[in-house]
DNA sequence: TACCAGGACCTCG
DNA sequence: CGAGGTCATGGT
């Protein structure tokens, strides 16, 4: 897998494979000096979750009614981040009641459209478009995309509140309080609870983070349980009692990430 | 063709 | 608060 990213205004190409050592990160094109391996290294732990302590859940989670497979079926498997808060907010947005596919469509469209690239080899990799690029387009220019308006008006928004520097994600981190956090991400326009929730979930790692009324967690839940039709809200919050154990923070020295 | 989709916002009671 | 209407458009 190849992915684009930028550090220190230097755009970085990385490929990335799993070996049986662990997480094997190459940078095929252009190796950067040895004091940018670090930046990499912890980019690489943020966006695949590596200081998340598993056996923690994997604890909670064999004496639980619902998860009680899910160490031995799903052993390793973590929430993929997105380490951007522009990303992760702008991305919410987009699949707020929509299919994802569409929503995907979207994202490709505004990415092709604002985002940075980088083209080697006849193939061209692109970095997700930043909120000060953002912050300067009208929602016309969302609207050839296809954005609805309001989609439109809510991701400039956001884009111009962070580039004011009024919205950070080490504000956000430092709050540490999950109602705390919840409140000021749901003050911006087009910020409810499912995307606070998405997005403490996805961008900052909060543990207390559970978006229950996402349609994706109800169909996973109806196909896990092999229900007839999707739990109710009331349905999932009963299933979830025993799960705010894990809403406690604990987390494990990052396995290897060799470069 | 209906109905749905990883919701948010607004109004009204 | 909580219910109900509105927005808005592609997928299946």
């Amino acid at each position: 897998m190849y992915k684009l990213i930028k550090l220190n205004d230097a755009l970085i190409l990385l490929k990335i494979r799993s070996t049986s050592q662990g997480i094997l990160v190459e940078f095929p094109f252009n190796p950067p000096s040895i004091s940018i391996h670090e930046e990499v290294a912890s980019y690489i732990w943020q966006w695949f979750d590596l200081r998340t302590d598993l056996n923690h859940f994997y604890e909670v989670a064999r004496q639980d009614a619902v998860l009680y497979q899910f160490p031995q079926k799903y052993y390793g498997l973590r929430i993929m981040g997105i380490p951007d808060l522009f990303e992760a907010l702008s991305w919410a947005i987009m699949g707020q009641q929509i299919n994802l596919t569409f929503a995907y469509t979207l994202k490709r469209r505004l990415i092709e459209c604002f985002g940075e690239s980088l083209t080697i080899n006849h193939h061209t990799y692109w970095l997700f478009p930043t909120y000060k690029k953002i912050s300067a387009i009208d929602v016309e220019d969302l609207r050839k995309l296809q954005f609805t308006t309001r989609k439109a008006e809510y991701i400039i928004g956001v884009a111009k509140i962070m580039a004011s520097g009024e919205l950070t994600k080490e504000a956000l981190l430092k709050k540490q309080d999950y109602h705390l956090i919840q409140k000021s991400l749901m003050q911006i326009r087009g910020i409810g609870t499912w995307t606070a929730d998405y997005v403490m979930m996805k961008c900052l790692h909060h543990p207390s983070a559970f978006p229950i009324a996402d349609v994706g967690l109800h169909n996973a839940l109806k196909s896990h349980l092999g229900l007839a039709c999707k739990p109710t809200i009331d349905d999932i919050k009963k299933m979830a009692i025993n799960w705010k154990k894990l809403g406690s923070i604990c987390y494990l020295l990052p396995m290897e990430v060799t470069i």
